[in-house]
DNA sequence: AACGAATGGTTACAATTGAAACTATATCCC
DNA sequence: GGGATATAGTTTCAATTGTAACCATTCGTT
């Protein structure tokens, strides 16, 4: 079946072969390639569009430090956030955790079994009402905790020194209001 | 098992109970519930880190956004990033979209066939290189391209609107500046 | 007190994703 | 020409995640 089905797409002369070049810098002089479109003639072009830009962004940052330490101590992207707001409120329950960390309560209950069984979180029951746990770090989840956090601000720190203080200022007022915004328009699609 | 063993925990007096509010908006008055800890204490405060407000901001915006073409038309994320590249430069190569996704090419691999499937995109193999694949939009693939980018470019408008238009150039500058540091650290980690 | 509804949390199952192995073709180098 | 090596793309298997169902307990109402 390699006959002759390809030759209605394999159109463009020049197409199929050249191209060594990973990201295909544009402006190199032969720009035959993008031949069939003009730019401005999609209405929409992802390396422009926020949404898309803010996802790579956001995903390159988190592995980044994820990986430092899922490295380093065998934690998970949940596990750290529950770390992290457990060290600054002890003995919320599993609900409290998750509004906190933007996560489900199916997550939460995931990643505390893990810090449970690495004995880094203890968990009890609240006397007057027995569903509730109440967490907390342990010692050892402290002295945990006290060695990821610089770590992970160190990784901010280098991130946001390529902007100058005003405009990390100004991003951090640019997040806040894109937050808002965006929680506004779920909630009123979800009205 | 409902013995003895919460006590240890149970510390802190007037903690199990009380609560009946989310948010646990600060400096309500009482403030005993985070008692152990004063703020500044903990050196990581996650709703001030940026790593984390970009990440809960993007997954809300996408989750947005690819829920309403899911709905409509059927589309993942993906599959979207996918028409959105090859409407602009059809004749891609798998890895070629690949690389202008920010996707892998087992992710790309997946959602072709998908779009394959669904016959919203053909397929040919280059000719002079028997492995490469051509990927274009079909004549349904292109329609439906034409009706689901007005929609995201509508959604990405609504959330920009919360901007001023110079914050709205801003915005692209310091995304631009934190991408390029981000893909820099990342460079410097795997060097 | 007793029944239905709500809440805290876990479990089970399906769908998605990631990593590695694999097939096929092409290139390099002798 | 013929093996080693690289590249394009797919498949496979394991791990992660999402969704729904599920206990247990508590609350609200009568």
């Amino acid at each position: 079946m390699t006959g002759s089905k390809e030759k209605d797409l394999a159109a463009a002369p020049g197409t199929s072969r050249a191209q060594k070049d990973a990201t295909v810098a544009p402006g190199t002089g032969r720009a035959q390639k993008d031949a069939a479109v003009e730019p401005g003639d999609s209405p929409l072009h992802l390396d422009r569009f926020i949404p898309y830009r803010l996802s790579v962004l956001s995903n390159t940052i988190s592995m980044l430090i994820a990986s430092a330490y899922e490295r380093e101590f065998g934690l998970s992207i949940p596990q750290w956030r529950i770390m992290a707001v457990l060290a600054r409120y002890p003995d919320l329950s599993a609900v409290e955790v998750a509004e906190r960390t933007a996560m489900d309560k199916v997550a939460v209950s995931r990643a505390v079994q893990g810090l449970l069984s690495s004995k880094r979180v203890l968990r009890a029951y609240d006397k007057g009402d027995r569903r509730r746990s109440i967490l907390r770090l342990s010692a050892a989840g402290q002295a945990v905790y006290t060695r990821v956090s610089p770590m992970a601000l160190r990784y901010e720190q280098e991130l946001l020194s390529a902007l100058s203080p005003a405009d990390q200022r100004t991003l951090d007022r640019l997040l806040t209001r894109l937050m808002d915004q965006a929680q506004s328009m779920q909630a009123s699609r979800d009205s």
